[in-house]
DNA sequence: CTGAATGCAAATTGTTTGCATGTTC
DNA sequence: GAACATGCAAACAATTTGCATTCAG
C-alpha cells in the first residue's frame, strides 16, 4: 500500500458502507457501477492488502467462502445453519470465552475464533411454514 | 449408505487409524496403497456420506481446506497461525463457552464453533532461533 | 436384475498470478 | 521515470458432477 489508488478508496468504502459481510464477488459487483472497468483480481488484491493494514476485517467462515467486514469492532458473528447468513452479533459479547490459559497443548495460546450457530429467524418461519425435514 | 462398498470401510478405517485430521487428499493417499483403482470423487463421496451418517466428523476449518476426524468424542481444535497444523485439544474443555442464551439476535441458538489460535511448539521454535518477524 | 457405488474426466467455484500497460509519487 | 497498481486472461486448488460400468443385495 505504497500508493494510492482510486480502486482502493472505493473498495473500502463499499466495504464500510456494507452491512452484510460480503464476499469478494459481492464487493465487486457493489464497485462496479462506479468503476465500470474494474477487475476481480484488482478486487481481490486489494481486501487482502486493506485487511493487512487493519483497515477492514477478514472472516475466514468455516466451509464459506471468504468474507469482508469492514465493522473493525470486536464482535462476534452467527450464522444461520439454514442459509449461511452471517449476521453480527450485537454488543460485546456475553459468551465467556476469555480465561483462556496461557499455553495448552504446549501451544502459547494468541487467541481464538468463535462462531455461533443457529437459525436465522427468516429461516425458522419458512420451516415453521413446511416442517419437511429433508436431507 | 443403502449398500455396503468395500472402498467405504477403508476409507473409515483410515481416518480413524489417523492422528492428523487429514484432508480429502490425504485420506485418498494413504487409501491407495490398498486400493489403488480408487478415485479422489469416490473418496470424497464417501467422506461426505460417513460425516452424514456421524461415522467421523467433517471439520470446516476457516480458511482453509476442509478436514476429516474419526475421533467423535466432543473436543476442540487448536491451529497454530504460522504452520496450520490442527490439533486435538485433549480431555473436556477447560474454557467456558457454555452458558449460551437460546435465542440472540432473533437467531435460535443451536451450538457454536470454537477454534483456539496459536503457535505450536515447533513454529515457536523455529522462530526462536530466527526472530525476523517477516510480512 | 435393479439401483447404488465406482472410476474417470470434465466442469465449477473461489482465488491467485504473470504480464503488458497505466498511474502515482 | 521508477515502482507500484491495474486489467485481463490464464493458471490453480479444492470440490463436484455426468456418465458409462461395476457390484451388492
Amino acid at each position: 500500500m505504497k500508493r494510492h489508488s482510486q480502486q482502493r478508496d472505493i473498495i473500502l468504502e463499499e466495504v464500510r458502507r456494507s452491512k452484510t459481510h460480503p464476499s469478494a464477488q459481492e464487493v465487486f459487483e457493489r464497485v462496479r457501477p462506479r468503476l465500470p472497468k474494474i477487475s476481480l483480481g484488482t478486487v481481490y488484491r486489494n481486501l487482502e492488502q486493506l485487511a493487512a493494514h487493519g483497515l477492514i476485517r477478514k472472516l475466514e467462515l468455516p466451509g464459506q467462502q471468504r468474507r469482508f467486514d469492514g465493522d473493525l469492532s470486536d464482535h462476534y458473528h452467527i450464522r444461520c445453519l439454514a442459509c449461511g447468513q452471517v449476521d453480527d452479533i450485537p454488543g460485546p459479547l456475553r459468551v465467556q470465552v476469555r480465561q483462556l490459559p496461557a499455553t495448552l497443548n504446549n501451544y502459547t495460546i494468541l487467541g481464538h475464533r468463535l462462531e455461533l450457530i443457529g437459525i436465522c429467524p427468516r429461516c425458522r418461519e419458512a420451516a415453521e411454514a413446511n416442517p419437511a425435514h429433508e436431507q
